[in-house]
DNA sequence: CGAGTTTGTTTACAAGTGTAAACTATGAAT
DNA sequence: ATTCATAGTTTACACTTGTAAACAAACTCG
């Protein structure tokens, strides 16, 4: 269940999950990401659906299914920056892995809020 | 000609030529991506032929063709550096971007060979 | 019960990628 | 001219991704 690979609209569910904190449903889901995306019903089922297939989610049936991320952003964060280091810098990714374990940038990247 | 989207397969063809500083041919770029990449000749003639469609090389013709790079590591790297921060860091791209930006960064991503 | 609404599953379909085989053109050797 | 070797072009094919429509199950109202 390791490097399962998180497509950028499959992160865009797993972002929303991440930040209510709580477990969603389909259309809860698709509610909040409204603003930024405007995917039919059924995209958002068929990302859902891709998620579960990938073993980054989680249902549990209630009225609805209600889905919980079974991966956390930082591990997503942590492996996606590992393969874009290895991607253009490889032998110096170890040192520019050192500038993105520095505290500021590890606060960004858990979105903690930090201005 | 702006935001063609490389591939990482075809990201090794022009990484490449940037290292080589030089036009090189189809061969001689096989032979030196043969340590990392195992590829067919014409796998490596297929990459080439869509960067060429991507207008990400030019094509001279010698006794055969020889490719030169026409987009620059650093754009590409400025590049998959913006996209890789939007994707996770959105409107906290701009303070992690401040990290790329340092000049520690810049050298470590121009292939600079800084230690 | 029959029809409409809501929720979830299956199927679809084009573009992009990795990887190459099949085919063709061209130059060299006999 | 015939035959190889070499270089380049076309075609292929499976997998992923973005984006959904089509379809089915389930509940709800009249």
């Amino acid at each position: 269940m390791k490097d399962t690979k998180i497509s950028d609209a499959e992160l865009e569910i797993l972002e929303t999950l991440w930040t209510a904190g709580e477990a969603l449903n389909a259309n809860e889901i698709r509610v909040r990401l409204n603003e930024k995306k405007d995917w039919e019903r059924t995209t958002v089922l068929t990302l859902i659906r891709r998620l579960l297939d990938k073993g980054a989610l989680a249902q549990e049936k209630r009225e609805v299914y209600y889905y919980t991320p079974l991966v956390s952003r930082n591990d997503c964060v942590k492996g996606e920056t590992k393969s874009f280091l290895n991607k253009f810098f490889k032998e110096n990714a170890r040192n520019l892995a050192a500038v993105f374990e520095m505290d500021i940038v590890t606060e960004i990247a858990a979105g903690s809020g930090y201005v």
